[in-house]
RNA sequence: GGCCCCAUCAUCUAAUGGUUAGGAUUCCAGAUUUUCAUUCUGGCCAUACGAGUUCGAAUCUCGUUGGGGUCACCA
């Protein structure tokens, strides 16, 4: 059985970066027939952690994924966490420390001054005296004095630390008596039976520190998996600042899910050439220890590419309910299909999409100055007037291809070219040079409408 | 600064020690299109550097440089 889990800190949100190792741990999960659980470190009290939950299980449920079983909140643990901080302390595996926080401050800048590593003196770790008076205590793990710590990462390979470089008995429960994270996360993967850790690398310094806690408790190492980083164009961290960090902004930004998590999928792991891949595929494919060693930058260009992509060809139907989240209402609409097609391949997102649509169906308040200039000439007034008459003329104008052959008409009847008409029609149609087939638009808003637009431009 | 990680086109990536170093995105050009976009075709662009091992290195080793991460009674 493999259980992977995605715990994030409650911060409101769901993080891109967290999408991602939350994709990877549930594809892990999901193809091993596994659970993928969700956790909720929230040790610190300090935000409204039940909304900030609420926002990822939002977020999963926009991009489809699942979490197994409920939500563990780290802050309804406590007693857990207590009742293995008291195991260590019954075995002689951690001890209390009573030093206070200006001692701890003082040694430490004098190893700074020394130019040395700032780290514990020990100085409790065999205590049997008389505690001082008053004194709030710390509890302290006791971390090995020598030797080394070999994480066997399924990512980076085997990373030797060091004890004497990295550790010192560092502290597993606050004088408040609430645990830290190093110790709650180990004794919670453990509990939970998480046997896959599928993680940011900016995790791997802390995972000598947790084995420590491991080994000391008795619980079995889980796998672990180190992903490298997503950064941003400066080659850092991706954060806030680099905005769109929020999942649900892609939404906003018109997004298809599908597209958001075949581009995480493609960060870091590659399938040979493959460039699309369903969700069926990635569960079928996924293996986190495929996954690249370096870093990798947030690149929208890709993103785009992908979504245009995911929204060429997807359904009408599927489009059409998508969209309504954008503000367009086409489900009573006659000409949606005609609409539909004429536009999914030319949107690289849903927000772009809607304002193409609302282009075509909102009459254009005013004309393009240049569009005017260039697509509107002299003889452009005979000759659309030519064409409104053959559009009054004729009848039976349903499809775009009937349309299109009103236009061929006209074009042979007087002798011009193609673009003689179709540039000042572009500018009754939509008000300026640019945009979807002619025929399609004017079989989308039908005769009435296309000959007030032409009027409408006479007149101007 | 200590420790750890990383290093192939601008970007995402591929390449049993033997390839003209492949694909994709971006960009550029051409074709298609009444326009723009799409689509198609073509093009530009990479093994950070230096040693070593080897008949042969992007690939293995060492070093250099560069980048990143992490060093709390935060998570």
């Amino acid at each position: 059985m493999v259980v992977t889990r995605f715990a994030p800190s409650p911060t409101g949100y769901l993080h891109i970066g967290g999408l991602r190792t939350a994709l990877l741990s549930y594809l892990w999960a999901r193809r091993n027939n596994g659970k993928f659980l969700l956790r909720i470190e929230d040790t610190d009290f300090s935000r409204n952690d039940e909304a900030a939950a609420l926002a990822i299980v939002e977020a999963f449920k926009w991009v489809g994924l699942e979490h197994d079983g409920t939500i563990e909140y780290q802050s309804s643990r406590l007693a857990i966490y207590q009742e293995y901080a008291q195991k260590l302390l019954d075995s002689g595996k951690a001890y209390k420390c009573y030093m206070s926080r200006e001692e701890l401050d003082a040694l430490r800048e004098e190893q700074m001054a020394r130019k040395e590593r700032a780290k514990y003196d020990n100085r409790y770790r065999d205590f049997t005296g008389t505690p001082p008076e008053g004194r709030e205590a710390v509890i302290r793990i006791k971390a090995p004095l020598e030797g080394s710590i070999t994480v066997h990462d399924g990512v980076k390979g085997d990373v030797v630390f060091n004890v004497a470089d990295i550790l010192d008995d560092f502290i597993i429960a606050r004088a408040d008596g609430t645990p830290t994270y190093n110790f709650v996360v180990a004794v919670d993967d453990a509990l939970m039976g998480v046997t896959d850790v599928i993680r940011g690398d900016d995790h791997l310094s802390n995972t000598p520190k947790q084995i420590v806690v491991y080994d000391a408790l008795g619980f079995a190492l889980p796998r672990f998996f180190h992903v490298p980083m997503i950064h941003n164009h400066e080659g850092k961290k991706l954060s806030k600042r680099d905005g769109a960090t929020d999942v649900m902004m892609y939404k906003e930004m018109g997004y298809t899910p599908e597209a958001l998590l075949n581009f995480l999928v493609r960060l870091g792991w590659s399938h040979g050439d493959q460039e699309i891949f369903s969700m069926a595929e990635m569960l079928e494919l996924f293996d986190p220890s495929d996954i690249n060693r370096s870093a990798s930058v947030y690149n929208v260009e890709k993103l785009d590419w992908l979504n245009s992509h995911y929204i060429k060809n997807m359904s009408n139907d599927k489009l059409c309910e998508l969209l309504e989240f954008h503000g367009v209402m086409l489900v009573s609409h006659d000409k949606r299909e005609i609409l539909l097609d004429a536009l999914k391949e030319r949107a690289k997102t849903l927000v772009e999409m809607a304002t193409l649509i609302n282009e075509i169906l909102v009459r254009p308040a005013a004309f393009d100055e240049a569009a005017l200039k260039k697509g509107y000439k002299e003889d452009s007034k005979v000759i659309l007037e030519a064409f409104a008459q053959a559009l009054k003329n004729s009848t039976e104008l349903h499809l775009p291809s009937d349309y299109h052959h009103v236009m061929e008409a006209v074009v042979a009847q007087l002798e011009i070219g193609f673009g003689k008409i179709g540039q000042p029609l572009r500018v009754a149609l939509m008000g300026k040079l640019s945009g979807p087939g002619l025929d399609s638009v004017m079989a989308i808003i039908g005769v009435d409408e296309t000959l007030a637009r032409i009027d409408a431009l006479l007149k101007h």
